[in-house]
RNA sequence: GCGGGCGUGGUGGAAUUGGUAGACACGCCGGCCUUAGGAGCCGGUGGGCGAAAGCCCUUGGGGGUUCAAGUCCCUCCGCCCGCACCA
């Protein structure tokens, strides 16, 4: 008799034709059925898709199929992330068009994940790109303008020279940018800008209301930086100016010596005009101004600075301290100037030790230990009402004090600063502005949407967008007047794209709005988001903003947009990331081709906790394709060598095993799935009830072994979804994605014996069986009973006998 | 420096609340089948002693709590990630 072959490249196609031409995971927004919101982070199409994507891919669809079968509707979406500089750089040096590029890409990424079988509703997907998106793109910033969240300064920005744009903060990592590592420089230039400072605390706050991973919410709070403390005014009296700094620790004040500013403070070179320090200060600045990011940072090098020549009063005691430039002070953050205490401050203690500076203690044990001291304690040499005061009491009273004499007040600053969005490139979202000599900046009209992006000539950066080159296309008219008028040229940070996609998932064909305010409450918010970690602070913060700040312009009606997150760990081989240089890249498509989707998304999904990187390897990838040809296998032997029977009345012992194993599998599976994304576990039950099958087989009736494989396919499902298909179809003639999860019978949960665990001290010696409705003085029984137990009881004491119902007994002796 | 995570066989990993350490799989070894196998099937596989029964050791190192510790506490070592002159 000749053994079926398992052909994953005959049965996914097969599967995957039904699921296209039925449109089976299409959802409509007007079911009455509960709903689950199921997203992957949308990827951004450049090549074709790698293991990441694969892995990403698996575990969504795992767990939107699940939730299908227990009755959800599912709503589970695909787009691409379009635009961005990878497809502009490409189109620099080849001169292909970047919405060519990324076509092809798209059309790259369409096609494997059909291949891959995700349940995808295709019907929602669009591109960021894509005007019919980014008109709304473009409405939202509109709106956000009108609320005076969007605005244009002035500023010293990140400037990256090799890709000759703006960075935002969070896209410089360690002073170098985050795409390509050119070193970042430091640039005045006029930027657009998002008020997400003005969320700063809602922001933090609501992490509490979210189910994300305790490191991602880390991140988010240690990225917006909260900090408490106080804003205390120092006056330089001349010159009649007041300088507020902020501090946190304000229980310092009368140790405050000296007084620092950035060298970007404006007022430094006004300070130090006309003093003998004028020239110094002047070389200073210039000199820090040309330092990167990288060096300004660099904790470990000798704290400089100059003297300013002037001095500020201590609000607290009247006395004058002097005033410096350093660059060891930020302007970005407080007020760009600082109180110095070098007693209870590192910094301003090395910055005082190579000035020569008084170093004074107010806080802690005046008789002992080193200075600088940065621990709690009481205050002395403060002034008579507070020395004494633990210091985190005297922060309160000196502020309190403080306030009252208008001197200063509680403060709370953020690490926090604005977005800024502007970039100088092609590949992105137009911004919907003008600008007239008439009026200024003028917003678009809504009917004037989208501002299309032109196609030019030449993307090659150079300090302005390469739109400003589109001459026809800069000059427009002026809204409010009709007269001339030019168009900003320069595009949106692509995060902005990404900042609202799920939303248009829920109303993608919607032309006249950017989504319907009730369905959006049909579907908002995201139940489980899926994707890499790499995004714990600018998609997932940005995404969050956007959401309260459109909720706050009244366009949504709930507050978060991802109540439940998940981040995936990489896929490395040979304990690396995978990457061109190493030579290390297994591509998706070589292994689906090879072994099947089945097979490739299984192996993923079993090579470890899915929120841990986990290694690839290629003999761990075969030995799944074994056991998916061997369930599949079994399914089709038994399907072809068994009548469906109904299950055995009165089981024999070996169908009784098997009904018990089958009903294990359920309760681990669902458990697993349920609570947890233990796949790994999920499909490790799943491999040991097909390994019982094939134990069990020929001591079992059709009813029980037809049960029992088909209960193994049912519980695959979500994993490989072709197979899991193909194998319950050829036992029920019936489509397994229409079939109810599995529900465990309690009766078959329960055994009514099990293996007693005999304890000596500590140490098994033995087991024995008992019943499950025993009671604990007869499992003590059984136990003493136990002839290894009895070996090592025989001659002594016995002490103490502890029993743990339905595990173990532990006998004590001495 | 601060914050978060991790350390278990040759390998990936398992062990919901302290209760049989090593599930499942890879690899390896032996066997069956085969003209052949990169197919399939069966058996073995943490280390040590032993013919066996069994005994001892074992979750990065050390210490502690407990009848019982991979799990809890202290301490040390190593690795990974995030932030970092944030006042």
């Amino acid at each position: 008799m000749s053994e079926p072959r398992y052909d994953p490249s005959e049965i996914e196609p097969r599967w995957q034709a039904i699921w296209e031409s039925e449109r089976t995971w299409e959802v409509r927004n007007d079911d009455a059925a509960e709903t689950t919101y199921v997203l992957e982070m949308l990827p951004y199409p450049s090549g074709e898709p790698h293991m990441g994507h694969l892995k990403n891919y698996a575990i969504g669809d795992a767990v939107a199929h699940f939730r299908r079968r227990h009755g959800r509707h599912v709503l589970h979406p695909i787009g691409y992330d379009a635009f961005g500089l990878p497809a502009e750089n490409h189109a620099i040096s080849t001169g292909v068009h970047p919405r060519d590029s990324t076509a092809a890409s798209i059309e790259a990424f369409q096609v494997d994940f059909r291949r891959w079988g995700i349940s995808f509703d295709w019907s929602r997907e669009f591109g960021t790109h894509e005007p019919r998106y980014y008109r709304w793109t473009q409405w939202i910033f509109l709106k956000l303008l009108e609320a005076g969240l969007a605005y244009r300064k002035e500023a010293a920005v990140n400037w990256c020279p090799n890709d000759a744009t703006v960075l935002a903060n969070e896209q410089v990592i360690d002073g170098r940018c985050e795409r390509c590592g050119a070193q970042v420089e430091l640039r005045q230039l006029e930027q657009w800008f998002l008020r997400i400072t003005d969320y700063a605390q809602r922001l933090l706050d609501d992490l509490d209301t979210i189910a994300w991973p305790e490191h991602v919410k880390t991140m988010q709070r240690n990225w917006i930086g909260r900090s408490e403390g106080a804003e205390v005014t120092f006056r330089c009296e001349e010159l009649g100016i007041d300088y507020p700094v902020f501090t946190t620790r304000p229980d310092t004040l009368f140790g405050a010596t000296f007084f620092v500013m950035a060298p970007e403070h404006p007022d430094v070179l006004r300070l130090a005009a006309g003093t003998e320090n004028e020239r110094a200060v002047h070389e200073y600045v210039s000199g820090a101004m040309r330092e990167t990011p990288e060096e300004r940072g660099d904790t470990a090098r000798a704290k400089t600075g100059v003297a300013l020549g002037r001095t500020v009063t201590n609000p607290v005691n009247g006395e004058q301290i002097p005033m410096f430039v350093a660059d060891y002070v930020l302007m970005e953050y407080g007020t760009g100037a600082i109180m110095a205490v070098p007693g209870h401050d590192e910094r301003d203690f090395e910055f005082a030790a190579a000035f020569g500076l008084p170093v004074r203690r107010v806080i802690g044990d005046r008789t002992g230990g080193e200075l600088p001291y940065t621990g709690e304690g009481p205050l002395v040499d403060s002034q008579e009402r507070f020395d004494g005061l633990p210091n985190i009491e005297a922060k309160r009273a000196i502020i309190d004090w403080l306030d009252g004499a208008g001197r200063g007040r509680a403060a709370v600053h953020f690490r926090l600063r604005d977005w800024l969005i502007s970039r100088q490139r092609y590949w992105g979202c137009p911004i919907p502005v003008v600008y007239c000599a008439e009026h200024g900046l003028v917003p678009l009209p809504d009917e004037q949407l989208p501002v299309l992006l032109p196609d030019v000539e030449d993307y090659a950066p150079k300090g302005r967008s390469p739109l400003a080159a589109a001459e026809d296309w800069v000059a427009t008219t002026c809204p409010t007047c009709g007269g001339p008028a030019r168009r900003e040229t320069d595009t949106m940070d692509t995060f902005v794209d990404s900042s609202w996609y799920f939303l248009r998932y829920c109303d993608a064909h919607n032309d006249e709005a950017a989504w319907d305010p009730s369905v959006l409450a049909h579907w908002m918010p995201v139940d489980q988001y899926i994707g890499g970690v790499e995004h714990a602070i600018l998609h997932l913060l940005y995404a969050r903003f956007f959401i309260k700040a459109l909720a706050d312009l009244g366009h949504l009606s709930f507050q978060e947009p991802f109540a439940a997150l998940f981040t995936q760990g990489m896929i490395t081989r040979d304990g690396a990331k995978m990457s061109k240089s190493r030579g290390n890249v297994v591509s998706p498509r070589a292994i689906v081709s090879r072994l099947g989707a089945d097979t490739a998304r299984c192996y993923i999904l079993f090579i470890g906790p899915p929120d841990q990187d986990a290694d690839w390897s290629d003999d761990g990838v075969e030995g799944m394709h074994r056991f998916l040809a061997r369930l599949w296998r079994l399914a089709s032997n038994v399907a072809a060598s068994t009548p469906e029977e109904p299950l055995p009345q009165e089981p024999n012992p070996a169908e009784l095993e098997l009904l018990r194993k089958a009903n294990w599998a359920i309760d681990k599976v669902t458990s697993e799935l349920a609570g947890r994304f233990a796949f790994n576990t999920a499909i490790a039950a799943i491999m040991e009830l097909t390994n019982e099958c094939n134990r069990l087989r020929e001591q079992v009736g059709p009813g029980t072994i037809r049960f029992a494989a088909s209960t193994a396919a049912s519980l695959l499902f979500p994993f490989a979804p072709h197979t899991a298909a193909d194998a319950y179809d050829s036992l029920h003639a019936r489509r397994v994605w229409e079939e109810p999860w599995p529900q465990a019978d309690p009766a078959l949960l329960a055994r009514e014996e099990f293996e007693l665990v005999c304890q000596v001290n500590g140490r098994v010696r033995d087991r024995v069986m008992a019943r499950s409705d025993a009671s604990e003085s007869e499992l003590e029984a059984l136990c003493l009973g136990a002839p290894n137990v009895l070996a090592h009881v025989d001659g002594k004491e016995i002490a103490k006998v502890v029993v743990v119902a339905g595990k173990l007994v532990n006998v004590v002796v001495r």
